[in-house]
DNA sequence: GCAAAAGTGTTGGAAATACACCCATGT
DNA sequence: ACATGGGTGTATTTCCAACACTTTTGC
């Protein structure tokens, strides 16, 4: 969360109320969202330069304080909302940050959001401020302990793109199988063999074939698949013994 | 949270806080423990007899408002502390809840943390009160959104000692190659091939022969082992491919 | 016709599973 | 001596990993 960014639904003097907050002995409670996108064969989050003195260099998380109205999941959607206007993201909590002295502005626990948006169709919708795109594993500084809950959701992406069909949010409703393979090996930073990858996919049942094919490719054009979510009917969650430590 | 339990540590009129909070459009934020033992061959959870008025039959997890200087980890170790007497527990966090209606009392936030502990060794510590172990599968009504809570963390936990070797913290320093095998059983709830299972654990190379046996069984004793943390040196995260929807 | 990536099967090894008999102890 | 669970090895199957050539398009 950066407190003096201004946000559309706008709580004026984020800072003084959490400064009140403090001195009452009352901790304030905030969402932060890691939105990642994927773009340029690269891994990519979204960020803000932060306005608070003493951050001016630094990047920060999208964020807010949790409104009395709505709950947590709301305020991750509400924020999303208003910083890219898509509502229709894939959105999930990661975990909980509170250690003392996290944020200079006061106490505040902050609940890590995980989102993932398909860049190309978000890109017309980003409101023209000082909100941009970043690699992620280039990232060296940020704000408050935002670089910490950036890696642990960064984390939590690569063991969760293995276990979950959640990847096909960061594309295009339309994709070939080479910007799939691109986009794990990009998150999961390793080489994959091709046919094993496709093997693997086609084997799962989950891609439907749209019968189109890429376009202004200096090569042979791929098919273009999308991901039915119909068809993703947890099949048995079969081992049980995933014994592996 | 059961918010009219005195604890320890009291502090009086919680539940007068958070209306006051509430009122002034301030979000209370509490952790909960769900607090597994293994007794018996069957998952247990640590519960508390709700007070609070409309929840007098119901149970509730054991639970306290955040202080204002102690980080989430640091609360959740003070509430173990002071309903076990026990300090040396294995503690994560799981994930929060915030639905808007959840507490009766206000609006509260809360981490629900899960703790393994070894029912055997806490026995004796146990302040004599209204906590007690219930059987997690056959508990039926709990107060607030706490049955859920608990639900979360019994597949949280049923996910995470197939991946991690936290199982032993609910045994005792040593133990039966059986009673680890009824440990996985119960929390699993399959059934394993003894043999199978056996040279599983072996082949990770993490139980260290006590050289002691089982004493007073009506046959064979079995040997005893214990967990040696220093050779889980995690070695090297293998399969980067654990693609299985 | 050449460059560049798409598309496609087979094989060998490792790990998981299924399975049955002898052993040590208490009663 | 017998009842009870401890302890052990092997054969089969399943899954993963390695690997090379032909096809289609743009230039």
């Amino acid at each position: 969360m950066d407190l003096k960014t201004p946000s559309a639904s706008s709580h004026k003097n984020v800072s003084t109320i959490l400064k009140q907050l403090e001195s009452d002995g009352i901790i304030g409670i905030s969402v932060d969202c890691v939105i990642f996108g994927f773009d340029d064969n690269e891994l990519k989050v979204l960020l803000i330069k932060s306005d608070l003195e003493g951050f001016e260099d630094k990047f920060s998380l999208l964020g807010d304080l949790v409104h009395n109205h709505e709950d947590l999941d709301q305020a991750a959607y509400r924020i999303l909302r208003e910083r890219t206007g898509m509502d229709d993201v894939y959105l999930e909590q990661v975990r909980s940050f509170g250690q003392i002295g996290r944020h200079p502005a006061g106490r505040v626990v902050t609940i890590a959001y995980a989102s993932l948006v398909n860049i190309e169709h978000h890109k017309l919708k980003i409101l023209a401020n000082e909100v941009h795109w970043h690699r992620v594993t280039t990232i060296s500084e940020m704000a408050f302990d935002h670089k910490t809950i950036l890696m642990v959701c960064y984390e939590w992406l690569q063991r969760r793109i293995q276990e979950h069909p959640l990847g096909f949010s960061l594309l295009p409703k339309q994709f070939s199988l080479r910007e799939l393979q691109n986009l794990y090996e990009a998150i999961l930073d390793v080489k994959l063999d091709r046919r094993n990858f496709r093997k693997k996919f086609f084997s799962m049942d989950l891609l439907e074939d749209t019968g189109e094919l890429e376009t202004d490719v200096p090569h042979r054009p791929g098919k273009l698949y999308r991901f039915n979510y119909d068809k993703y009917k947890k099949k048995e969650r079969k081992k049980w013994f995933g014994i592996d430590f």
